[in-house]
DNA sequence: CTCTGGCACTCGGTAAACTTGAGTGCCAGG
DNA sequence: CCTGGCACTCAAGTTTACCGAGTGCCAGAG
């Protein structure tokens, strides 16, 4: 009725922020956040309402055909409302929307969770997958860090039978290692305090990476100690290279998606933490937050996006939080909750481990 | 066409081991075996022609009735086959059917995977879920042994920063515990050494269950370090109650029930490691191997079964392994892989590690 | 030149009517 | 007792028709 209020935007370039025209940004952002509270097709009348919006049906109708041939949107059939497509929420998530805002009971979550969340961090990293998941109901995906640049603090030999005994390292960041080894001799047992002794003087301050160095001690059961010793350590160095990941309520993607299969290849997906690890590593060094459908490369991820927050400490990244949804997942309150319990993690895990904050 | 061979079995009573006509028993084996393969409810004359029945499709069909006005077998519909009901399994596992035999491919997985897999309790046992997932692929669970019992072979105070230390612990079974402390003065790291010598020297050979005893030392920062400590250990006493928990392949749970609802509940029990403790304590106290349907208690689990085995080393049960898969689940094979892997397991954990077969 | 209302058209989804076939229960005869 | 035969049932598939949300296009108004 009214004629336009703002001089009518020209198509292709309005001098705005985006490349594309404020109307059909207006229009694109209706869709994609009707189309997340619905999951299904939105029609041109359903966004002619929509505030910024303003215009007929017929008009959004044509803007849609404009946003459909930019690869925007897509139907899934003809005279079907428009879906967007993984273009269409890149641009949702880069021009449309800022991280959002945790509503209060969920912020109240959080609050409740640093509060009384407490020990070591893996427990922490752990139950935060709980939390998150519980914010998003999403399936929650977090990786601690990585032991490589850590450096060895200790190493100590215990004695568990005559036969047996763990070799324990401790790390500089607070990591603890174990392997069993084999006595050769019952009388070994004796040099379990010498030989550990010998080790710790020397390895303290090293990284858990290979060649050892293994001075001789002059005694022959001492040495061959140590040499055992030396053998669990290397085996270590492998383990401790793959970081330890967390994941938290994969029962919620049954929720996410409609088909089974979908879900099970998701699922899968999970089980395997090398690939959960570099495909989170990948996106944070792309520079994103979030990979929306193809864009991390995972054929069986193609139906899924991944919103993913570095966890810092004192500028350094330690490791990092991720979400994973459906495309169409509510990404402003899904960026709010991975950026919040990201920080609070760096920040937890800087401080204090009983009330830092 | 041939008059039957063996006396006609008394509907009633027929003084063999199962309180089931012998050609009821059989209908009813085949009824699960050919369910269990296809998923679908089994007509009458598709029983009529299995070995060890050999009598029309209208006698099946009678039998039938009685089976069913028995509870064994059910219809979901007039004008369709038949499908066990859960006491139908149930009679088929306690006297249709052993344990089973692995086939020679899934005899070679096992072999080999006993063969390469090396390093700690804690990954064989992770390992063994995947392994067992993969063999029936159902989702595999897997219960470490509990600490309750082990008693502590070495306490360790390690520093990290000048705020904070580490207290380690290591435990008669293998287990390793730490926990970081808060260090209330700068100059406590003089001190960890001896605090750490004086706890050691206290606490071994004691469990990890509280009060502790703090004896005095005589010297200030070092007596309140040893509190410190001691709280720690309190706090390890808590975590280390609840037995380890790992679940492998709950991928195969998406693959296993059609409905998605089944998925997902089944999932979020899974997440929740002390309902899957409990679960298989339950079943494995109540002398069972196999828990169908309801017969476990747990709602959400009604359309599952549960098959069960311990792993005893030295005819001390310490854990467990399990399965869960849809009711109609291949007992047979399932329980053999179960068994097969709890039998190993324990060789394992109680021979060497490297080469114990 | 842009927006709008109108109009014909498309096509997925649902419902109703019909068909098919696997499976049952029952019964009379061997 | 078992069996073959027979009438009956009912889920699932197929066809047909219809509805309605949604589209593309166009001619006219501002």
């Amino acid at each position: 009725m009214t004629p336009p209020v703002d001089p009518a935007p020209r198509a292709d370039t309005t001098g705005e922020d985006h490349a594309l025209g404020d109307r059909r940004a207006a229009i694109l952002e209706a869709v994609v956040t009707q189309y997340i509270g619905s999951a299904e097709p939105v029609g041109s009348s359903h966004v002619a309402n929509a505030p910024g919006v303003q215009v007929s049906s017929a008009t959004v109708r044509s803007e849609m055909v404009a946003l459909e041939r930019d690869g925007y949107l897509v139907q899934p059939h003809t005279s079907a409302g428009r879906i967007p497509t993984d273009k269409g929420y890149r641009f949702f998530v880069d021009h449309l929307t800022g991280p959002g805002v945790l509503g209060p009971v969920q912020r109240r979550q959080v609050a409740q969770f640093f509060d009384q969340v407490h020990g070591e961090i893996e427990t922490v990293l752990e139950r935060a997958t709980g939390l998150l998941s519980e914010l998003t109901t999403y399936a929650a995906v977090v990786v601690g860090p990585s032991h490589e640049t850590a450096t060895i603090r200790s190493v100590q030999l215990v004695g568990l039978s005559p036969q047996h005994a763990l070799v324990v390292v401790v790390l500089s960041d607070g990591a603890v290692e174990k392997r069993t080894i084999d006595l050769e001799s019952e009388a070994a047992g004796e040099h379990l305090g010498a030989a550990g002794a010998h080790l710790d003087a020397h390895l303290v301050g090293r990284t858990l990476k290979g060649p050892w160095a293994a001075p001789k001690t002059g005694s022959i059961p001492v040495d061959s100690l140590v040499v055992a010793t030396l053998h669990a350590l290397d085996s270590m160095g492998g383990e401790m290279e793959s970081d330890q990941v967390f994941v938290g309520g994969p029962a919620r993607l049954a929720e996410s998606f409609e088909a089974v299969e979908t879900v099970r290849s998701v699922l899968s997906i999970l089980e395997q933490q090398l690939v959960v690890v570099t495909l989170l590593r990948d996106v944070l060094n792309r520079g994103l937050s979030v990979a929306i459908g193809t864009e991390h490369g995972y054929e069986p991820l193609s139906s899924c996006a991944v919103v993913v927050a570095p966890v810092t400490v004192d500028g350094q990244s330690i490791g990092a939080v991720g979400l994973l949804g459906p495309t169409r997942m509510d990404y402003p309150r899904t960026m709010a909750a991975v950026h919040v319990v990201g920080e609070r993690l760096g920040e937890r895990l800087a401080g204090g481990h009983d009330g830092g904050h």
